[in-house]
DNA sequence: GTTTTCATAATTACGCGTAATTATGAGTTT
DNA sequence: AAACTCATAATTACGCGTAATTATGAAAAC
């Protein structure tokens, strides 16, 4: 039997994930080893190593001798990730439409009412919620362990980058429909079509975010 | 000006991925910590944190309280990991497709001609070092900092599985042309052409590899 | 003979102290 | 006034000791 399922410096990456994402610890901040200490309660050694594994997944950056900084994700960094993402899901759909049982479509079908649902209403951040259960959905059909690996490694990083997004409100609705033309290829079996529909609808996403980046900056500028 | 370049867990972290690389440390095999920082004449500290920073690349696995084994890479891994590769490699060599220069495509000419002359003159090594500098090459000209990452990423396990890989003789003809192809593409910046010969090279190279295993499993088995 | 229990040994996990390095700001020189 | 030097403070990097946990093997009970 196991009484300590998992060690301190995993939990501690697992409350510094969070404290990035939510923007405690800022994008380009400096990470003051033994402020963060007394803020967990804990020694140096477990944030540590902690703070190793964080820099191995690129959410920090770290300098000899000068300590981690958190990752600050770019414009740049967006136009070359997001493509990246389309064509890895893009190949999870594909897989899915061939490993999908009768059952999965009928689950993938819940959601996707569900997700209908989210978008009529306008319940942006329920919208969002199910819309990566979806996601996640998808990548579990194609069984491929790799695959997810790659995904959830890059999702990491635009995660960071979620911060300043907010969503266009007319976004929702074409985000749907992308979702149902990916849904269709499934439950045809067709899975040239899923990859196909999966990397439009991720190329939007990304089309979608810059527009409401650069809509943002003019309306900055202009102010 | 800084006088340590890196700091002493990275130093560790070159030092074991090599000796995982090499077998030194044998796929499955239990770490020893202190057995470890004796040989590296190292203290437990950074030795530790290197270990978390390779774990968390995917070369060890670790178990709270028992501490780290060496990561084995099975058939389904290479199966699942070989068509992703394809892709995202794929990707890079539609992407060199339209950014490489005439100079980038003069130096890729080079080393072509070095592959050619390795492989007709059966020098194994001597390829697959030519070889592996063309992927980089064309990685390099995708100019893509996150698609790098993410081959990188999964190099870092098919390395590990390389231990046993001896190449079947007649595979470096088949690889050649296969890598001449991709290159034919590259020079008349068909994109399209040059990401499907690149998918075609690196499964090929999955079917090579899985037959050479099935077969020395048979002589396994027949002796 | 098999299973269970308990004690011991081996090993990881953590905390803390010290050494080494870098940044910063005051003082001095040109 | 600007630039350079040096001392000091802040912070990381490392080593080591101790506590906590787990594996193992022997002894006892069934």
């Amino acid at each position: 039997m196991r009484l300590v399922q998992n060690s301190l410096h995993q939990e501690v990456a697992v409350t510094l994930r969070e404290q990035i994402y939510d923007g405690t610890l800022a994008p380009g901040s400096f990470v003051d080893e033994v402020a963060l200490c007394e803020r967990l309660k804990i020694s140096r050694t477990p944030l540590r190593e902690a703070l190793k594994v964080l820099t191995a997944e690129g959410l920090l950056r770290h300098e000899p001798r000068r300590g981690c900084f958190v990752s600050e994700v770019t414009e740049q960094d967006l136009d070359d990730i997001f493509p990246v993402i389309a064509l890895l899901e893009g190949r999870c759909a594909y897989e899915a439409a061939r490993n999908a049982s009768d059952a999965d479509l009928v689950a993938l079908g819940t959601l996707h009412e569900r997700l209908q649902g989210h978008a009529r209403a306008g319940r942006i951040q329920d919208y969002y919620d199910t819309n990566y259960l979806i996601h996640e959905a998808i990548i579990l059909l194609a069984d491929n362990r790799w695959l997810a690996q790659a995904i959830a490694d890059l999702r990491k990083i635009l995660k960071l980058a979620r911060l300043q997004q907010l969503h266009a409100p007319g976004r929702l609705a074409q985000s749907l429909s992308e979702h149902m033309t990916v849904f269709a290829a499934l439950k045809s079996r067709d899975s040239e079509g899923a990859d196909a529909a999966m990397r439009t609808h991720l190329t939007r996403q990304r089309e979608a975010l810059r527009d409401l980046t650069l809509s943002q900056a003019k309306s900055r500028v202009g102010a």
